[in-house]
DNA sequence: CGGGCGGCCTGGAGGC
DNA sequence: TGCCTCCAGGCCGCCC
């Protein structure tokens, strides 16, 4: 499941492979994703040079030369990697992108959760899926201070928070509570109740596990692969998610499963207060 | 208005 | 071996 790591590792890859190059053809098996792709997407892409692929969020973004952003995301189970011109489809193959450099994309996500659009570049701030989006964690603005002010006024559990893009972006399930642990916060504590201390140390166990993950090729569960469908090797090295029962790294106590919102979370009852 | 939660979607795992 | 149920989860939109 792609969260911010496994897409900063799809950007770096793909990046020197497709910058100055161009979009030759598209080809779309299945336009109905999570949004359906828009119909002239074609026009607005094809044969205009690609100047630049960034990310903001888990949304990777390819800057063409006509003022033109294509809109990735890869849901949950999305790949974007490069593959031969001859090789047989798999069926959630759903679009197929043909390089000038003689080059061949594909995008396949089994449960259409991705989505694939495009907006003028100047806009992309505005667009609906972008104009209510947080920090980014990794970079400077996000700090153990604004965290703080942040928290502070929020009654929610501080994992809701956390994971909440309005606040910081890209942190998702996994991180999430491998970042709390390192903080030995429990992801049921509200998030007034987080003091100043630890919300520093969150801060930067959120830039810590993001940045380790990204050195070690992402979290490879059971979908993400790297554009040369490589897999990552953080998941040998999580500490509590999906390890319940399993004794914790630091104490040897089980670690505990709870849901919260529907999502399972992770943590050691004698190291996180 | 913050934020909890349902639903979207499919494959894989586990129970019987 | 097959059928059923449950679970994974990012994110929008609904609703309290």
């Amino acid at each position: 499941m792609p969260e911010l790591p496994e897409v900063e590792i799809i950007r770096r890859k793909l990046a020197p492979q497709i910058i100055d190059t161009s979009i030759v053809s598209i080809r779309f098996r299945r336009q109905d994703l999570r949004i359906p792709i828009p119909k002239d997407l074609k026009k607005r892409v094809v044969g205009y040079k690609i100047i630049d692929v960034r990310r903001r969020s888990k949304y990777l973004l390819v800057d063409f030369a006509n003022d033109q952003t294509l809109i990735i995301h890869l849901g949950m189970s999305g790949r974007l990697f490069f593959t031969s011109s001859n090789r047989t489809y798999d069926k959630h193959d759903h679009v197929l992108f043909d390089l000038s450099n003689g080059k061949h994309l594909r995008f396949q996500d089994p449960r259409r959760f991705g989505i694939l659009t495009v907006c003028e570049t100047p806009d992309l701030d505005n667009h609906k899926l972008f104009s209510h989006l947080g920090l980014e964690p990794l970079s400077d603005e996000f700090t153990g201070k604004r965290l703080y002010l942040i928290c502070k006024r929020s009654t929610s559990p501080i994992k809701n928070f956390i994971m909440n893009a309005k606040y910081v972006v890209g942190v998702g399930n996994i991180y999430a509570n491998e970042a709390l642990f390192l903080s030995q916060i429990r992801p049921s504590r509200r998030g007034f109740r987080v003091t100043k201390t630890e919300a520093y140390q969150l801060c930067a166990n959120i830039k810590r596990v993001l940045a380790e993950s990204i050195e070690m090729g992402g979290t490879s569960f059971r979908d993400y692969v790297d554009p040369y469908e490589q897999p990552g090797l953080h998941q040998l090295h999580l500490r509590v998610y999906d390890r319940e029962n399993q004794p914790c790294r630091a104490c040897q106590m089980p670690i505990k499963r709870i849901v919260q919102s529907n999502r399972s979370s992770y943590y050691c009852m004698n190291c996180q207060k």
